[in-house]
RNA sequence: GCACAGGUGGUAGAGCGGUCAAUUACAACAGACUGUAAAUCUGUCGCCUCCGGGCUACGAAGGUUCGAAUCCUUCCCUGUGCA
């Protein structure tokens, strides 16, 4: 069980500072959730993950039942003690991936689409590789091929052996293409599934429910009201945010404005720097992001004189070569290594320059968070 | 000196008469990435272009042919073996 407490509301927006109890430790809010989809931020161990001040991780249902499967982590009991994770960790319950292995692969598209696309998803539309049923979703393997299926009742049965602090309902997270009647029709699936999640829960597990309903106020706020009046310990912000930055943070405060304040609210995969701060005023207690781990794998590492593309041969030579990332990080990366070594460490493929980005950038990524703590305890915010 | 093998775009390496400005990989350059099928993906990659095309190119020079990176001759280089 988790336990929340506001200890403070901005009087100029809708931040707030919390403390989240859970079973592995107190997180602060806002807090920045890292990504660890397969039982690791990829490229860090356990201890530094610890040392980029990370204070809650989430990792992936789907992705655990398809590697090493949810018996595995059970035997070892549970995911803290198989990754050796001493801190609070939420599960995604997979349905995610009813998008991204879905409508999203299918169209090349992302969540937050910045503009309209010519695939429209129409009611009654089908994913090539994955079937959504009224029970759950039958899935393609992309490790093999077979057939999986996946419904509230698995998803919890497996989140339960996973054994997270916190874990979420099953639910179908739309597309930005999708029309109103997919995403009304998708709604009344996750919802209905949101009932089951509740239901079959045995644990002593969190359990978040989750908010989808598209670009459509009416959808958003319909979502928002039944999600709340069901005994979740938390919520979910989830689904697409398609359109300008303007248009994510109305959807966001739709939502907000119906949640009870006295529980928490996640932020599903939602995260660029220049978003935390829009999005903690929107009310958002935490939120996760692949955009650290993911763009540092790409050689992108993101400082407070913006994003540095270590795969460009300026950074070799002169200068700025013998300056570290950030001059303003205390991060180890910027304590000891010059630009130059982490642009050739990436120009040469070495794995430890991805490392090294990544541990940088989930670093950076949670000192933002808590300068943006600072300015709400502040009243700057 | 003789005998084999070989010389192709930044590199490696395909191609062995037309569909070749030349497969592919790497390098280089540019772009993308928001609950991770992601150490990934996309584009450019001889020169010029009014984007139709034009020009110069496969060691060098000749030749055969309607047509040569591809066949022939000579030369120059490289590797290996034998003297």
């Amino acid at each position: 069980m988790i336990d929340f407490k506001v200890t403070k509301r901005s009087k100029r927006s809708s931040a707030r500072l919390g403390v989240l109890e859970t079973p592995h430790g107190i997180v602060e809010t806002p807090c920045f959730v890292p990504v660890a989809t397969q039982a690791t931020v990829k490229t860090l161990d356990s201890e530094e993950i610890m040392e980029t001040g990370s204070q809650m991780l989430i990792s992936n249902t789907f992705h655990l039942h398809l590697k090493p499967g949810e018996k595995i982590l059970k035997n070892h009991g549970g995911i803290h003690k198989f990754a050796n994770l001493n801190l609070p960790i939420m599960t995604d319950s997979g349905g995610f991936q009813v998008f991204s292995l879905g409508f999203g692969r299918d169209h090349g598209a992302s969540k937050v689409e910045k503009s309209a696309r010519e695939e429209v998803i129409m009611k009654g539309d089908q994913p090539k590789l994955l079937k959504i049923t009224e029970d759950g979703v039958e899935f393609t393997s992309y490790v093999d091929g077979s057939k999986i299926f996946m419904g509230p009742k698995e998803s919890i049965k497996i989140q339960e052996s996973i054994g997270a602090d916190i874990i979420f309902a099953f639910d179908e997270c739309t597309s930005p293409t999708a029309t109103k009647e997919y995403t009304a029709e998708s709604l009344l699936k996750t919802n209905r599934w949101a009932d089951i999640c509740l239901k079959v829960r045995k644990s002593d597990q969190a359990l978040y429910g989750i908010v989808q309903g598209g670009k459509y106020r009416d959808l958003r706020v319909e979502s928002a009201r039944f999600t709340a009046s069901r005994p979740f310990d938390g919520f979910g912000i989830g689904g697409e945010f398609g359109g300008d930055k303007a248009q994510m943070v109305k959807m966001i405060e739709w939502v907000t404005a119906e949640l009870p304040e006295n529980r928490p609210r996640h932020l599903l995969g939602i995260g660029y720097l220049e978003d935390m701060e829009m999005i903690v005023k929107a009310g958002v207690d935490t939120f996760d992001c692949t955009v650290p781990t993911h763009y540092a794998r790409h050689g992108n590492a993101f400082t407070s004189k913006g994003k540095i593309d270590c795969t460009k041969t300026k950074y070799l030579s002169g200068a700025v070569s013998k300056q570290p990332l950030d001059p303003e990080c205390d991060c180890f990366v910027c304590q000891n290594h010059t630009k130059g070594y982490l642009a050739h460490l990436i120009r040469a493929h070495e794995i430890t320059g991805l490392k090294l980005l990544s541990f940088h950038n989930v670093y950076f990524f949670n000192n933002y968070v808590a300068e943006i703590r600072k300015k709400i305890k502040k009243g700057l915010l």
